[in-house]
DNA sequence: ACAAAATTAAAACGAACGTTTAATTTAAAT
DNA sequence: ATTTAAATTAAACGTTCGTTTTAATTTTGT
C-alpha cells in the first residue's frame, strides 16, 4: 500500500490528478456545492478512486489543503525567525513582521505561473465560513497565528491587547481579500491596467497596514477620546511559544 | 394576491417567517449547505410554502438579501450625500467617507439587539463566492461603488488609480472581516473583553483605513520606488454619476 | 351567506448526492 | 511464469435534494 506522495514517478499519478482538480472545481464551486462526480470528471478517473485514495470527500478536502498550507505556513514561520533574529532584543520593524506575514502568501499565489491560483481562490473563499467546514483546515494556523501575535505585540509595545487584536484582524481581512482581488481582476470595475504587479501589491500592502496599525494607537485621529490608555502589555519578545487552547 | 411586504399585521405572516428562518440557516451552513426543507422545518412551516411564496429557493435567497441591502446601501448613500453637501467644492475628508461608507453598515449589523446578525454573517460569508451566487445580488452594489469610487477619488485627488483601486479594495476587505471577526468573538484567540464595542471599532476602523489609503501615495515606505508617478484623474467632485458596465 | 381567491397540508416526483460492492485489470514479487 | 496484492472499473445502494401535484383549509370580497 503505497498511498503516499508517490513520488519518483514521471507520470502523474491518479491520486495527483484528483488533488489538482478538486482543487480547481471546488475553488469554482465551493465545498458543499462540488460533488464528487464532477472532481473525478474532471480529473478523467473513476468515481470510487476518491473513496479509494482519500477514504471520502471529507478526506479528500483535507488533502486538498494539507498539500498547500504546510509549505506556505512554514515559509511564513522561517521569513519571521529571519526577522527576530535580525531584531536581535529590540522590537522587529511592523513592516517587516508584516511582509513575514503576507508575503510568502501572495507568492505562493502567483508561484510557478499561477498554479496556485485555484487554491488561494478557495482559501479566501474558506476562511469566511463556518465552523463545520473551518475545522478542517484550522489546526495549520494554530502555532503560526500564536507566534505572529506575539511579534506584532514586540513591533508595537505601546499597543493595547485591543489595538493588536484588531490590527491583527484588520490586516488578515485585507489579505484574503486581496487574494480573492487578485483572482478577479479580470472581472472588477475600476481595475488598472498596472494593478496585477504582485510585488507592487505586496509593498502597497505593507505600506497600507503597517501604517494602520500604528495609526490606531495614539497618534490616530481619535474622534472623542476612545483610543485611550496605554495598557501596554510587557512581554519579552523572541519568546519560544507553545500551542493555545482552542 | 398580496404577496408583497404584507406589512399592518401584528401576527407574523409565513411569508416572514420564512425569511428570518433562512436567514440564520443560510449564515450557519451556506447557501448550497442548507436544503429547502432545513429553512421551512426552522421556521415551522410547509415545505411547499418556500415555492409557493418565493418560486423557488433561489427566488428565497434573493428576498433575504434584498430585504437588508435596499436600506442598508440607501444609509450609505444619504450620508455620503451629507459629507459631499458639506464639503462643498473642495475634496470630502477621507475619514467622512469612509465613515458614510462603513458605519451603517457596522450599525446595521448590531441593530435591534443582534437582529441583524445572521444576515451580516452572511452577507460577509457570500461576498468572497464565485460569481454563481454573487450575482444574485451583486447589483445591489453597482450604484454605490460607482458613487464611492469617485467620492474616494474626490477625497485624495492626488492618488494613482491603482492607489484608489488598492485602496477601496483592502478598505473592502477590512470591512467584511470585521463583520466575520463581530460574529466570531466568543471563539476567537487572543480577544481582549473591550473588543466588542461597535462604536470602538468603528473609530479603529477609520482610523486604520484613513492612514491607510493616505500612506499608498507619496509619503509611503515604498522600498524600492514603486509606488512612482501622480497620475491623478481630473475628475469633479460631486458629479451625477450613472450605471457602470458588469 | 356564499363564492372566489389565497394559503396550507400531505404525498410523491425525478434527479443528484456520497458511498459501497463486486468484478476486473494492472503491477509487483517470488 | 505464477501468485498476490494494489489499483481501477462499472453498477448499484440508500438518502436527500428542489420542485410539483392534488386536496383541504383559511381568508377575503360581495
Amino acid at each position: 500500500m503505497m498511498t503516499e506522495t508517490s513520488s519518483a514517478k514521471h507520470k502523474q499519478t491518479t491520486r495527483d490528478r484528483i488533488l489538482d482538480a478538486a482543487e480547481h472545481v471546488f475553488a469554482d464551486k465551493g465545498l458543499d456545492g462540488s460533488s464528487v462526480r464532477d472532481i473525478t470528471t474532471a480529473a478523467g478517473v473513476n468515481l470510487a478512486a476518491v473513496s479509494y485514495h482519500f477514504g471520502s470527500k471529507t478526506g479528500l478536502i483535507e488533502a486538498v489543503f494539507s498539500r498547500h498550507l504546510g509549505p506556505m505556513n512554514t515559509a511564513r514561520l522561517a521569513l519571521l525567525d529571519q526577522v527576530e533574529e535580525q531584531a536581535g532584543e529590540s522590537p522587529p520593524p511592523i513592516e517587516s513582521v508584516l511582509d513575514a506575514f503576507i508575503r510568502p502568501v501572495v507568492m505562493h499565489h502567483l508561484a510557478e505561473h499561477g498554479a496556485n491560483d485555484a487554491f488561494m481562490r478557495l482559501m479566501s473563499r474558506c476562511l469566511n465560513e463556518p465552523p463545520t467546514h473551518l475545522e478542517l483546515f484550522k489546526h495549520h494556523f494554530d502555532a503560526l497565528m500564536h507566534r505572529f501575535h506575539a511579534a506584532f505585540s514586540c513591533a508595537l509595545p505601546n499597543h493595547s491587547p485591543s489595538e493588536i487584536f484588531w490590527g491583527v484582524h484588520f490586516t488578515i481581512g485585507i489579505m484574503h481579500h486581496t487574494l480573492h482581488v487578485l483572482s478577479h481582476l479580470d472581472h472588477l470595475p475600476f481595475c488598472p491596467a498596472e494593478s496585477a504587479d504582485a510585488q507592487a501589491v505586496v509593498e502597497r500592502f505593507i505600506a497600507y497596514t503597517a501604517t494602520g496599525m500604528k495609526a490606531q494607537h495614539g497618534n490616530s485621529i481619535s474622534v472623542n477620546g476612545l483610543c485611550g490608555g496605554t495598557i501596554s502589555t510587557p512581554q519579552s519578545c523572541n519568546q519560544s511559544v507553545e500551542p493555545f487552547p482552542s
